[in-house]
DNA sequence: CCAATCTCAGAAGTACTGAAATGG
DNA sequence: CCCATTTCAGTATTTCTGAGATTG
């Protein structure tokens, strides 16, 4: 019975919201298991990602680059600072903020998440071709900018 | 400032994962908006559609053909039987199964659900053309039945 | 005694709100 | 006095766990 297979309507298994949250669904389980291996989380790696391509920047600039929240941002650098990935200090211009910089540490961090990154990402897309894995990028690639656009960082 | 755009790291741009995770939440958020206004949730259209496809079945049937677990079904045919749309009848064959059959009003329920849903796939789906819309739904149904292939209705 | 079904109570993760504290 | 930034506390939603009650 364990085993056994239900089908499931299919109105609803070609309906493209249901199929985008099932794809989402296995892409985040598959990411996020593959990172707990290493005690990392996907946030680790959207901040540190973009402290290495921006440069260092505030908490609240990199709240906005991530999409994580500025509330949630601070448990996440919180981690991040205390295994010394990174470094906040605040801003002598500006004493408000906290600068956050990316260390030595946390470029070679940045790396190895970025290996297991690609392995599930590789792992996400088994079932297509390279091209089909191209398209399918550039499809949802112009949902998300459309509907982005339609509400410019909520 | 509010509209002031920030680009993310192109990395994360482009992660699959990613594209997939704001993507479904966008297509969350409009098609529970418009449901909403009429005072639904996309479970009824799943529980409905399933009653409707494949006949009348026990909670825990429905469970397995919509996706939702056992725990929450319990929430959604509550409203929906409230309403007259369900009903619920002990099975006398074994009577620790209910049998939940859809009404006449619970099937023009789903016609109406249906519209609302139709609309709000079309402006997710807005940017892409017919035979992208057609496509994109061909790439996801090769990922999801992959991984759903891969662990058996978990 | 074990297994399946329905139900409830609640955990865990994520997204988000509101407000206090500090400073511009 | 108002606005911006960091931080904390707490809400809302969804997914999922565990266990009790009933029945096979």
């Amino acid at each position: 019975m364990a085993s056994e297979f239900e089908q499931a309507p299919a109105v609803l298994r070609r309906l493209p919201s249901r199929l985008l949250a099932q794809a989402a669904g296995h892409a985040e389980r598959l990411v996020s298991d593959r990172l707990a291996e290493i005690d990392a989380h996907k946030w680790h790696f959207a901040v540190l990602a973009a402290l290495a391509e921006h440069g260092p920047g505030s908490q609240s600039t990199l709240s906005r680059r991530t999409g994580i929240y500025r509330s949630d941002m601070v448990a996440v650098l919180n981690v991040l600072a205390e295994r010394g990935f990174v470094e906040r200090t605040p801003d002598s211009d500006d004493r408000r903020r906290n600068i956050v910089t990316v260390t030595e540490p946390g470029l070679r961090r940045l790396a190895r998440l970025g290996e297991v990154l690609a392995e599930s990402q590789d792992e996400l897309l088994t079932p297509l071709t390279t091209a089909d894995r191209t398209h399918l990028v550039q499809l949802l690639t112009r949902i998300v900018e459309h509907h982005n656009a339609a509400r410019p960082w909520s």
